[in-house]
DNA sequence: TGTTCTTTCTAAAAAGTTTAAGCTAAATTT
DNA sequence: AAATTTAGCTTAAACTTTTTAGAAAGAACA
């Protein structure tokens, strides 16, 4: 049950390897009998074009990578899903590659797709890179790419992300309308732009409201971990700090914060309200139900896969490739933890 | 900064292709002075083999593609980064494709993969998956497989699995030890092995313990979703059946179940425990947190990786392939549900 | 001197597809 | 009838690497 491959198909028709692979790809100077009976047979024993030896002549491997830090991460999940289904039905296949939030191993990963000479790499940048030199490496390459959900400020290329900063405004005012007035924010890590813009909301939307920011009630997630979010609503509560709310970076600081809260008979969200940011499927399934805001993942990869066509399509054509720029709309889903 | 090829570096140093490419790979048949100038040159210039043209010769992909049903499942991630962590040590790089638990997409994505000329495929079967056939197909085609946690008894491949019988059966033991008697089965659907296993498993320990098998407290959850184990309790609790313990086929109805116990203010574990299966992060995370049985995802992965690299080895020796059958330990995790 | 080995390199073929260019025979035009 | 066009193929080259066969040059030996 080898492959088969255009001679032998040839071979078996008494024709020649040119006239099957024309025929097989509707050239216009084969007669239609032909492409027929070349169609036929080639359906017949389940003829598939070597990918290996085409890309020796087009140059096109048919093939995306995607790097990024988390791989059992909910929302991540959700967009591979959105990149991967829209690219099956552009006949692409999708590596996957995961940096493990580690600059190093970002670097090493992006390298092994140039490598496999893939068509696109899709990038969500880890907590840890701190320098962009090895993301223009990639443009440099002749390789499209679209960045997603982590970006950085000094990087040239397309990106799909959300407006963070809006985002936690909104969340932070959400609170404040539901007369919250001493909000805690459990912030991400220094490094990345989104924990950065994140904070930047947080801080935009006490002022707007005439509320006095307080460093103290800042504290930083490295991990972005449930653990975090439990240790620091703990330290909280032993410091008798004045807190109504707390508004986290992500969705599992502040499930840690209400596993924290419950075991205290803290009242959520009465005494302390507790808002999330991802709108990761547990949000939902935890009591007290978490409200968040609803990043759509799904939405966001097919989004990104769609960019890379745009680019790709341009390309063919040798039209100066514009860098496409594009946020995705965020959503606050209120439930019962506010 | 096009890729460089052999054929460039052989202008360069004024030697023939060949030297470099054997100096490159340690051929005994080129001076040490000449593979000296080659890697340096090389190296300074970033030269990595295409790997198309390698394929060609070889007939190596150095690729894998893996198949499994649902993408943002704990589980599967868990795998998934077993595999993938494990894939690259050796070199490999990975194709994800998802069935969405159908046997048709099923089909398609194994077709995908073989006309990607993938080494190995490695396979969790669908829940709609009815005939085997298309599995055989990859065999016959020469591709290494290896079927991790979703099996059929109808393939002849190497697996890594769980032993879903046993597993099940410790954990309905441990409900009765707990001096559970009325214990209610949410199962999966009626096609997967897992699913029957499982509750085989559940009815040996019920008769092992004295205990008899009541088909009325066997729900059937077809999607294996929270929702289904919402309304399967509720149902319970409507009909005011006789029940003192739930075991779920997976940790998702099961904290469907706890989310309904919860609003019904029945008290967990004293009326009614809960257990899950597969602990997933978020059964750590609910209060009560969810006992269930433990199992390793990311070490079934590897397994998986390391059974189909020696079954590479042995193809390659050309000895018959012996196909290995593995079972991972699953451990029981007691925590607040039970 | 001629023969036989070594050592170190090269030429050529092969893998399977795509494509530019060319050829043949029939059809059309002048 | 001769010249040109066209339909429908084929040939050959290209993509890049690997591998086989063997060439060239010098050393060793008879």
């Amino acid at each position: 049950m080898k492959n088969l491959t255009l001679k032998d198909i040839a071979a078996a028709l008494n024709i020649s390897v040119t006239t099957v692979s024309k025929a097989l790809k509707n050239y216009p100077d084969v007669s239609v009998k032909t492409k027929e009976r070349v169609k036929a047979y080639a359906e017949k024993v389940n003829f598939t074009p070597n990918s290996f030896a085409a890309y020796l002549r087009t140059h096109e491997s048919k093939t995306i990578g995607i790097v990024i830090p988390r791989l059992n991460h909910y929302f991540f999940s959700s967009i591979l899903n959105g990149i991967i289904s829209e690219a099956e039905k552009h006949e692409y296949m999708t590596f996957i590659l995961c940096s493990e939030e580690s600059y190093e191993l970002e670097k090493v990963q992006i390298q092994r797709l140039l490598s496999k000479n893939v068509d696109g790499i899709f990038l969500s940048i880890a907590d840890k890179t701190h320098d962009m030199a090895h993301i223009q490496n990639i443009i440099d390459n002749g390789t499209n790419l679209v960045i997603f959900d982590k970006y950085s400020k000094l990087t040239t290329c397309s990106s799909v992300v959300i407006n963070d900063r809006k985002a936690a405004y909104t969340a932070v005012k959400h609170l404040i309308k539901k007369g919250k007035k001493r909000i805690a924010h459990f912030r991400g890590p220094l490094l990345p732009q989104n924990s950065i813009d994140r904070f930047l909301g947080y801080k935009q939307a006490l002022e707007d409201h005439g509320i006095e920011y307080d460093k103290n009630l800042v504290f930083i997630c490295d991990e972005i971990s449930n653990s975090e979010g439990y240790d620091h609503t703990q330290t909280i509560l032993d410091q008798k700090l004045d807190v109504d709310a707390i508004f986290a970076v992500a969705d599992l600081p502040a499930i840690g914060a209400i596993k924290c809260l419950l075991e205290n008979r803290i009242k959520i969200p009465d005494q302390i309200a507790v808002m999330g940011f991802s709108n990761w499927m547990i949000s939902s399934l935890i009591t007290p139900s978490l409200s968040t805001i609803d990043q759509p993942g799904e939405l966001m990869g097919r989004k990104a896969f769609k960019v890379f066509i745009e680019e790709r399509k341009s390309k063919k054509r040798n039209e100066p490739v514009v860098f496409q720029k594009y946020e995705i709309e965020t959503t606050l889903v209120e439930r019962n933890s506010t």
